[in-house]
Order: structure tokens, then sequence, then C-alpha cells
RNA sequence: GGUAGGUUACCCAAGUGGCCAACGGGGGCAGACUGUAAAUCUGCUGGCUUACGCCUUCGAUGGUUCGAAUCCAUCACCUACCA
């Protein structure tokens, strides 16, 4: 199967350009780069699409190029951005691309003897260049007016109140020159993106055009929404990330199991690599049994073995399991230490338990579960607090070290999928 | 620069001297039903309090009044029309 029939079978094309070109220029061995912005010390669920889209290449034989963008990054892309950014700073710049480098290489393969991933910094070819000789090389290609043209940047200029920054405005010129790099010195003939990012990765190809007189590709990829139509990819708690200290494997796996029934096959098509046959399969089961959620199992299990590893995903599942299943009795201290750490946690004073205990109200504010002892208590009053797994009716208990499982743990919950571990020490 | 209107809780928005912690909608949280869904129905949605109640909040500051989101003054910001 050829990478266009896969992108396409997947529902992952939005757009290209020169379909037909393309699609003839892809039966060879093609160099196909991507930029990611760190602007965190972690990707996150979004940037999964256009990373794993650049995995589905390198798989058919491809040659993949992620780009850093130690130069953009410096810069803000306004895509898809209602306000003016707010500049990093360089070290916290450097301290991303460092970590987000670690991120990638678990998903591309660095190694491989045919086509090995590539991971390149554009301030490596931008950092040097003078910024008179960039204005009469680069910038005597673009039209003002095109510019302006574009979406994201009209958009801004229309905002009285946001207004756009000569900073922001210059972004499209910089992925256009990456463009143009990567094209001239790595022979990349297609860029990948977003969808949002077909003002800036056109761009490019003018740029190409002209400078190099050569005829490169632009394709972008859909991008995500959910069905209830909230922004994909962020929970009540923020975004979801891929680095386990800012989104444990517990509620990463959580994240995908719970996607909207209306969401979940197209999912596993943007997310795993599971075959069509079997997200067929896997459609079918749903269609007929959709309470089983067999197809919210599988796309769990996937990204969490494809993110965190399989032993740490087989963790995450226990955990679910055991919170999910109802009453705690019998359960085994080592089944419940399982838990432990998967689960939000929080620490207490073992001392605040002895004799009459803490009120119960506070542990939860303390526990971050209720904003508010007056809320606790109508979190309470609501039914919605279960101690232990077994619902707590009265405002006024108070939590004992009777309470602790094993004589360490007391495990709070508000409504169905709110679990802290409180650990007593 | 002139004129008119506006600024209320997470968002939208009602309220034009006491009955206002403030109608209504959205969002959020929780409950019932379920499948850790969806839809639907119910409750809650400033803080403290077991409670009576107390405290803080209607752009900011000051004033009038027994009493102000509401009236007055000044300031800041926004919107519309005119220049």
């Amino acid at each position: 199967m050829s990478i266009l029939e896969e992108l396409n079978w997947r529902g992952l094309v939005a757009d290209c350009t020169d379909g037909a070109g393309l699609r003839k220029r892809l039966v060879s061995p093609t160099v196909v780069y991507c930029g990611f912005d760190p602007t965190a010390d972690s990707l996150h669920a979004g940037n999964l699409v256009p990373l794993l889209a650049l995995r589905r290449f390198q798989l058919l034989g491809h040659h993949p190029i992620a780009v850093a963008g130690g130069a953009t990054g410096l810069i803000g892309d306004p895509s898809g951005k209602s306000q003016e950014r707010q500049l990093i700073t360089t070290e916290a710049l450097e301290h991303n691309i460092a970590r987000v480098r670690i991120q990638l290489a678990r998903l591309l393969d660095f190694e491989t003897r045919e086509n090995p991933a590539r991971l390149v910094d554009n301030s490596a070819w931008t950092q040097n260049v003078f910024y008179l000789d960039f204005l009469r090389d680069i910038g005597k290609h673009f039209s003002v007016n095109q510019m302006v043209a574009k979406e994201s940047v009209r958009a801004r200029m229309e905002d009285r109140e946001s207004g756009i920054s000569y900073t922001e405005f210059s972004y499209m010129l910089l992925q256009a020159f990456d463009f143009m790099v990567l094209a001239r010195d790595y022979q990349c003939e297609l860029q990948i993106g977003g969808s949002d990012q077909w003002g800036n990765i056109t761009a490019g190809l003018d740029l190409c055009r002209r400078k190099l007189a050569k005829a490169v590709f632009g394709l972008t990829l859909p991008l995500l929404t959910n069905a209830d139509g909230t922004k994909f990819g962020k929970t009540e708690a923020g975004a979801v990330w891929l680095d386990p200290k800012r989104t444990s494997p517990y509620r990463f796996y959580q994240f995908w199991i719970n996607s909207d029934d209306r969401d979940v096959i197209r999912r596993l098509k943007y997310f795993t690599f599971l075959s069509s046959d079997e997200i067929g399969a896997l459609e079918k089961q749903h269609a007929e049994n959709p309470g089983a959620r067999h197809a919210h199992r599988a796309l769990a299990k996937a990204l969490s073995d494809l993110i965190h590893g399989s032993a740490v995903t087989a963790e995450a599942i226990r955990a679910s399991e055991i919170l999910f299943g109802g009453r705690l009795e019998g359960i085994a201290e080592s089944t419940f230490d399982e838990i432990v750490g998967e689960a939000p946690t929080k620490e207490i004073e073992k001392s605040k338990l002895d004799g009459a205990g803490l009120p119960l109200v506070e542990l939860l504010v303390h526990a971050g579960l209720s904003a508010s002892k007056g809320q606790a208590r109508k979190d309470i009053q609501g039914g919605g607090v279960n101690v232990n797994n077994i619902r707590e009716a009265s405002e006024t208990r108070s939590v004992t070290s009777n309470d602790l499982l094993f004589g360490k743990h007391v495990l709070l919950r508000k409504g169905k999928k709110n679990y802290v571990v409180v650990t007593a020490r």
C-alpha cells in the first residue's frame, strides 16, 4: 500500500498540492518533513497526528525529518492563535528542544539503515543569517498583499484588541525559509502539517520554486475535533501530555478510554497503526455492543503502549480495573499498591488522623477534589463523595486512622472518575 | 476632539434606592438512568459556618442616604455616530 492510500483510508489527508504530481513522486522514497514548535518541554496529544504521520511515512520507506523549531519557536506561529504570544527565553527553548528530542526518538526510528529519521533544529541555518541578507534574499520573494490575505493574519489584523506584531507577521517567512533550506540541502520534497499550516506550507512551496526552481509538495492533515465540539486533547486538568511527569500514564490511558463513542473509530484510524481489517473488526464490535467498549480499550492500549511502553500500560490498565471495579473489600495490598502513584496522590501527616481525625471536608479540599469546604459539603450532600469506594452521606464525617487501608492510604473519589489516593506519612 | 451609550459572577445577560449573593441562558460540578457513553431528568454553582448567621462582590475612587449594583462626582477602559 502506498503512503497516500494509507493516509487516505485513515482520513488523514485534509488537502495537498498537486495531487497527481505528488502521487507520482511518492512511488519512490521521498524526504518528508514536519516542524514542531518547542513551546513546552513536552509534546502533547495534539502533536501526535503529524508526528505519527511522519512515522507512517517512515514505515513505508520514506525519509522523515522532524524539525525542532529552535528559530521559529523564538518567534511564535500566529496560526490558530487569537492573541499575541509571550516570547520564551532562549534557555527555556533549548531545554524544551532537548526534552522533545527524547520523545521524538521513541516514535521515529533513528537507527534503521535504510531510511533513518533525522532531527534537525532550524536555528542551525537561521541563527547566522543577517537581517539585511534575509530581507534581500527571502523577503523580496514575498508579497505583503498575499501575506495579509492569509486567514490567521487577517483575523488578527481585524481584531482591534489584540492585533499582530511584526514579529509574528514574519513567521511565515521563516517557515518558508526552512522548507527551502531543507529542499536545497536535504533533498526534502514534501512538508506535512496540520491544516492550519496550509498558508505557511504553500509559502514555502512558492519560495522553493522561485529560489531553487524546484517543485516541492505540501500535504495537510485534518485538525482533530471532538464530536461534542470541544477542543481535542484537553481535559479539565489541561492538555494531555506525553511526558509522564505532566500527565500520568493512568490519566493518559483514561483520556483515550473516555473518547466519545462517535470519535473512537476515527481516533483509531488517526492514532494507531492497526490495519484496516483490525479497525473494521473493532468498528463492527462497537456497533453491535457499544457498552463493551472494545474499541475504546484497543485505542487506549495502543496509544499507551506506543508512548509509555507495554509494562507501564499494563499497570495503568490494572489501576483502572481496580478503581472502576467496585468495592475494595478484600483487596490485596500488593494490588492496591498498583494504583498508588498511578492515580493522583496526595500526602498527609499521619498525626492529623489520630484521635478524632480530620474532617472529611478538609481532606477533600486538601486532596484538591473540592475547591472549598463549602463546596466539599455540597459535594457530599449531592452524594458525590466516596471514601474507599463507599459513598459517604455525612458531611460531618471525620477521617481517622481507622479508615486507612493497610495503615497507609485513603481512597477518595468525587463523582465517577475523580480519584485521589491520600497517603499518610 | 465632540456627542450618545456601556462596564454585573467562568462566559453571555437581567436588575435603575431596601424584598439582591443578585432573574435567565450557556458552561462547569454532582445525582438518577447507563457503559467510566450519548440523550434526558434533578440539584448545586462567591467565601466562612452543623446551623442561626456573618463577611466579601455588580470597572476604580470618593460622596449622598438610615440603607447603593441602582443616585451624584472624578478617573480608567470599551462601543457607536460625528469631526
